[in-house]
DNA sequence: GCATTAACCACAG
DNA sequence: CTGTGGTTAATGC
């Protein structure tokens, strides 16, 4: 039985708990595994108990980090549902507990369960929503501000702290943050000169996050 | 014009 | 892989 429950799990009963853990299938990847892949044809719904994941797609120009995404939750759905093949990449940023969840299963929960499909439906609204932001923000806001975001975004919700150590390199920082890796290096030396962080290499911590805050604001 | 922003290129640790 | 400097193009006073 599985330790680390969804939510949505919470509604199942018994009997359907011992049938979801009968077609689950778990693994361990180790940091830079891909878990799957953008172009390949997927049938299991992917739940994170303990990790750090990478969701990126490879777009018309260039690589896109989508969301970083923290164990326990829900990844892939959409790509799983909503096409045959996968619309994106999944890879372990950190080693990575995973369920593969067989997709008949799945759907049986959804047709007979309704508050187990409820709660997965809030998920995916959540999700859509803080991708709304997500747009809006990289098509308004300039290169200063996106990188406040970001090292707000692991601060606040990934590691609960504003000392963290950066799991992307600075091109990985920039995929993510859709600025080029010098312009990522040149904005975080300047709000280390600044005062506003302390860097050492992918160590950082984060000195004024008032400040920071205003600059990921006002763009 | 002049300043700002940010990408691209090249080169050095 | 990173940081830096020069160059260039676009945009806004």
């Amino acid at each position: 039985m599985c330790g680390k429950r969804s939510s949505a799990a919470e509604h199942l009963d018994s009997d359907e708990l011992e049938q979801l853990s009968c077609s689950c299938t778990e693994v361990v990847f180790s940091k830079g595994d891909i878990i799957f892949k953008q172009n390949a044809l997927s049938s299991n719904i992917i739940y994170i108990k303990d990790g750090l994941v990478n969701v990126h797609i490879t777009g018309p120009e260039k690589e896109h980090i989508l969301k970083i995404a923290k164990g326990p939750t829900y990844l892939g759905i959409p790509t799983t549902l909503g096409d045959k093949i996968n619309h994106y990449s999944a890879t372990a940023l950190t080693k990575a507990k995973v369920c593969f969840i067989d997709i008949n299963t799945f759907k049986y929960f959804i047709a007979t369960n309704s508050d187990f499909a409820f709660e997965i439906m809030v998920d995916l609204c959540k999700n859509e929503l803080y991708n709304f932001r997500c747009c809006v923000n990289h098509l308004q806001k300039q290169s200063s501000g996106r990188i406040a975001d970001a090292l707000l975004f692991f601060a606040n919700d990934i590691f609960k702290n504003d000392k963290f150590t950066l799991p992307l390199n600075r091109i990985e920082f920039g995929d993510l943050t859709g600025c080029s890796r010098e312009n990522v290096s040149r904005i975080l030396m300047n709000f280390n000169s600044e005062g506003l962080i302390n860097i050492n290499g992918k160590k950082i911590e984060l000195l004024k996050t008032d400040v920071l805050n205003m600059i990921s604001q006002k763009g």
